[in-house]
DNA sequence: AGGAAGATCTACT
DNA sequence: GTAGATCTTCCTA
């Protein structure tokens, strides 16, 4: 197309304006919850809303004792790439849904860095601290007003309200933890976050 | 109808 | 590091 110049080529140019694709989300929790470090979370609202993907974690099904599936989250068993939204301590976190539908699992997005519509979401929150923005699963929402209204939304399309895009991963380490706030958790460390990041909500 | 449980946040010491 | 606020969902009566 016409407006496609310069040095930018066709492979580049997909590469900047694709959503990741449904079967990115289809695969294994701690798989995706590792790849989608560094990745973009856009939002259209009253502007464009960026954030870097930092922190995530894992949860699986009726094996994990931490997972909303075994207290009948049913939208867990849906297919992959489809947002699930609940609240917790008066705080909306956001989750994708992984695997094949029927394999309930998914990933939490725990914390981003800021990039684009960084005065809405000052307002929103009420802080003036760059790194207090976003450092957080409840602070995060609250940043970008998500809330259970977007709630089974489908992220690897292009007109949803909320989709992400590749992101820069070049020279990042993560680093591997066990999850945060969860009373029994499983053997396995299940959290994933930039090291060095200082949007991390807890290093 | 009421109570308790959270994948948390903030303000304080 | 700890206490209190927060508020929806789920469980029991």
């Amino acid at each position: 197309m016409g407006f496609v110049r310069g040095s930018i080529t066709k492979d580049r140019w997909l590469l900047v304006i694709m959503p990741l694709p449904k079967k990115f989300f289809n695969r294994d929790p701690s798989v995706v919850a590792k790849e989608i470090l560094g990745c973009i979370l856009v939002k259209k609202d009253e502007k464009i809303l960026k954030g870097r993907i930092v922190e995530t974690e894992a949860y699986y099904g009726m094996s994990d004792p931490a997972s909303r599936a075994r207290k009948g989250a049913k939208i867990m068993w849906e297919d992959a790439g489809i947002t699930f939204i609940y609240m917790v301590h008066g705080n909306w976190l956001f989750n994708i849904i992984t695997m094949p539908k029927g394999s309930p699992s998914g990933i939490l997005i725990r914390a981003v860095e800021p990039l684009q519509g960084i005065d809405l979401m000052k307002k929103r929150r009420g802080v003036k601290e760059l790194k207090d923005l976003t450092s957080g699963p409840g602070k995060f929402t609250k940043a970008f007003g998500i809330d259970k209204s977007y709630n089974g939304i489908k992220v690897y399309r292009r007109d949803s309200p909320i989709y992400i895009e590749k992101g820069n991963r070049k020279d990042i380490e993560i680093v591997e933890r066990f999850r945060i706030g969860v009373k029994k958790d499983l053997p396995i460390p299940l959290r994933f976050y930039i090291k060095g990041n200082e949007f991390v909500s807890k290093p």
